[in-house]
DNA sequence: TATATCAAATTGGTCAAACCAATTTGCGGT
DNA sequence: ACCGCAAATTGGTTTGACCAATTTGATATA
């Protein structure tokens, strides 16, 4: 719950007020004073949240006036917060655009790259996963495009740092080892072919299979969480003939 | 040049420190309290400094061990430094696969908008860039896809706060007005359409103009630019005779 | 009445010293 | 050579003080 420092729990704590409406955009916070006695810590702790806050583009503090709250748009390292399926949607999109772009001068080294982590794909886990980033990650790369590059870092950032999205990637990469493989194969074979389109389709072909997995593995999730309302609607139910 | 706060000019050579390879990634910066003596400063002010550093994923700091200098791919607000062909190469991918997604399901209202942005696309200087913007913004919008919209929203980011890409940019709207007009025209019909594909082709050909006149421009740049030093030198070696 | 002025109150900015908690280090024993 | 534990190191937090910029509001003035 608590991260470590104290003056995240602040900052998190001021953001969730913010969020709340309490402190609408361009509204002024308390002081820090103030703040600092509202929450029972020290002024320089509020002081080291407000900081924080700064750096994320939430708040803008004044000399002498006080703290104001910016527009969300001006926020900075701020991910937004997408569902799984806009997300792999987007990835999608993209990384079969990167993937066109990289099957048209890619390296040799690149490939045998490639080649590694398709091999460690096999191992369980976290190496499997790495190698899967890493994957994605040098396809991307490979297309010589920097922009494409981050674009691709930050939408793997968005699914690292989501619990939502990350729930659902992992119940999906549980049983999916030989086709995500395969899949992985193919766009490997087109990228060694420095076939463009063949590229762009294999990773389309990756990502649709992904989406037909997140459906079922969503489907059986809110499958379970009726079950589970339903038990708790039951016990309700049953103790209340108990009264 | 010294930003207001103390803590950001200490940030700012702590990042020179590390940019200089003083401090190369995964070392360990000096104490806070060895820091501050360094940089005849209170440790308080360090501890900001560290804490707006850790915010942007410079740096790491670790309770009881010290702050570590992270890669620089991990960091957060930081944009990557593209060139202004990078940059429209990756928009010309993302923005039109934005673009055909946007056209299965646009409503009315949004093509009206659109329409409205269409219009304001005459004006000149400001309010034209602004409309620019918000016609790819709101087509991004269209998707009904948060990631996509987030990826677009960067990506122009990347293009404001770059000063070598907005040079590049800002020459080519100079005189392509009536171009421009078109094939943003070309995009809506084919959103009003509903036909993805032709959203698709009509993005694109709007980029593919877009370097083109690129293209034109920045070599009469390269060319002014060889002028330029040609008469710098040419004054150099001139005076050099009068010595 | 409206406005200009300036001092007081408010608010953020910085510093110093102290103590707590986690990590690292290094000594001593096996 | 290895393990375990205590001391040193290092970040985390608090308190209280003082400085500098902004805001406020009372007072003087047109």
């Amino acid at each position: 719950m608590t991260g470590k420092r104290l003056y995240h729990s602040v900052a998190e704590q001021i953001v969730a007020m913010i969020e709340d409406g309490i402190f609408p955009p361009n509204s002024r916070l308390p002081g820090e004073r103030e703040l600092a006695e509202q929450l029972s810590v020290s002024r320089v702790t509020v002081r080291e949240a407000e900081i924080f806050l700064q750096a994320q583009g939430i708040i803008q503090v004044r000399t002498g006036s006080g703290a104001y709250v910016l527009d969300p748009s001006k926020h900075n390292g701020r991910l937004p917060n997408v569902s799984a399926f806009e997300l792999t949607e987007a990835r999608t999109l993209f990384e079969s655009e990167a993937a066109a772009l990289a099957a048209r001068d890619i390296s040799d080294e690149t490939l045998s790259l490639l080649e590694e982590y398709l091999r460690k794909l096999r191992s369980s886990d976290e190496e499997a996963a790495l190698a899967d980033r890493e994957f994605h990650r040098t396809i991307a790369s490979a297309s010589g495009n920097a922009a494409v590059r981050y674009v691709v870092e930050v939408l793997w950032r968005i699914r690292m740092e989501s619990k939502e999205v990350r729930q659902v990637y992992d119940a999906v990469c549980h049983d999916d080892a030989e086709e995500r493989e395969a899949e992985h194969r193919a766009i490997l074979d087109a990228l060694r072919a420095r076939d463009p389109a063949a590229a762009r389709t294999a990773m389309r072909e990756h990502f649709r299979r992904l989406i037909k997995s997140m459906l079922d593995v969503t489907e059986e999730q809110a499958l379970e969480e009726l079950r589970r309302k339903a038990n708790e609607s039951r016990e309700r139910f049953l103790t209340s003939f108990n009264i």
